[in-house]
DNA sequence: CGGGTTTGACCGGCGC
DNA sequence: GCGCCGGTCAAACCCG
């Protein structure tokens, strides 16, 4: 139905929910966490959408499905509007607009994480730009190796909470931090701290609603698992994604904020939630999926998110998520899916 | 001391 | 061409 109008004008974004009080994106409930996973290609960001007064109307909300509230709102006490129907979250995503897209940025980024890695190791390792560096004092940086990047395939998930930074269970080492325009809230960049690992990414705040956090990633783990010793000791056996490591330096306690992916903790909250599937439309769709049925996520982290789901090849991608979906959504709700109506 | 954050400057893309 | 803006760099600083 009017699902099928994403990828025509906005190519990049599936669904998502902002509840938000009064004038949300989408008529999900406030209060709830809300959560969009889409991908960019350049093209709208949600960091767009979230501009504009009103959603466009290619941006349409696929699905309603449970999510659970967030784990740091249910940490530190938040009243979560958690409804007899469970949490109604907007979450939904795209994988691929063209293969061969999808090949350019992969192959690029092949690149860019060995970039990314001598220059977390240079100062010696990468002679070339490092003595150019050196001789112009920094008004020469390094030359791009790939003058057009394309971009990295992201992912954005909005998560009602007051905290800033939600720890996800990776290390990530904030890198830059740049005031946002039109929104009274800075963006904080981020890299996972991981040799060689160029997963970007990026947290800010909704300044339609202060109370969103937007936490973007960018690239795919070259790591299976959190790397820290931390997030190893509270990793769950389940492929869980997260736990409550501090990845970040000075996170600490404080973002005791595993909201996606911490499996058990969705499944202590609530271990009935439906899960979400959805398959968009194009040949090499990918789906996000909770899992809260079974000891099995297919968010354990979204770079397993990326591999397993978000990039697949098409017919296994058809194949495999319906038989999730199967298992795991709700009937009327694939029934409305055009995916699975295709 | 190592690792992470802060923050001002720089760079490149893009729109006008 | 110019200016704006997002993204990144890197020195200084902080912290355990």
């Amino acid at each position: 139905m009017a699902n099928t109008t994403f990828s025509d004008q906005i190519p990049a974004v599936h669904g998502g929910g902002i509840g938000g009080g009064g004038g949300g994106f989408f008529d999900v409930p406030q209060g709830y966490l809300d959560m969009l996973a889409f991908q960019d290609y350049g093209g709208v960001s949600i960091f767009d959408l979230l501009q504009q007064p009103t959603p466009p109307a290619s941006l349409v909300v696929e699905q309603h499905v449970a999510v659970p509230p967030p784990v740091a709102a249910v940490e530190r006490g938040e009243t979560v509007n958690t409804p007899t129907t469970q949490n109604s979250s907007s979450v939904s995503c795209s994988s691929n607009e063209g293969g061969a897209n999808n090949v350019d940025q992969e192959n690029h980024r092949r690149s860019d994480v060995v970039e990314d890695d001598q220059e977390h190791h240079d100062d010696g390792d990468d002679d070339e730009d490092d003595q150019e560096k050196s001789t112009t004092n920094k008004q020469l940086k390094p030359k791009k190796k790939n003058p057009k990047k394309p971009r990295e395939p992201r992912f954005a998930f909005l998560t009602k909470t007051d905290i800033d930074h939600l720890d996800d269970g990776y290390r990530w080492r904030k890198y830059g931090q740049k005031a946002v325009k039109n929104s009274p809230y800075p963006r904080s960049y981020h890299r996972c701290t991981s040799v060689a690992c160029g997963v970007k990414k990026r947290v800010e705040r909704s300044s339609d609603d202060p109370s969103i956090v937007i936490t973007t990633y960018e690239g795919t783990h070259t790591h299976p698992y959190p790397m820290t010793p931390r997030g190893i000791g509270i990793l769950p056996e389940t492929r869980s994604y997260g736990g409550f490591s501090t990845g970040d330096h000075g996170g600490g306690v404080n973002s005791v904020s595993s909201y996606l992916f911490t499996q058990p903790y969705y499944q202590n909250l609530q271990p009935q939630l439906p899960t979400y599937f959805h398959n968009q439309n194009t040949p090499s769709s990918s789906s996000l999926s909770f899992n809260t049925t079974n000891a099995t996520t297919h968010l354990s982290s979204y770079s397993h998110l990326q591999e397993r789901r978000f990039c697949p090849s098409p017919s296994s991608t058809l194949v495999t998520d319906h038989g999730l979906l199967e298992d795991l959504v709700p009937f009327q709700i694939r029934k409305d899916d055009p995916k699975e109506q295709n």
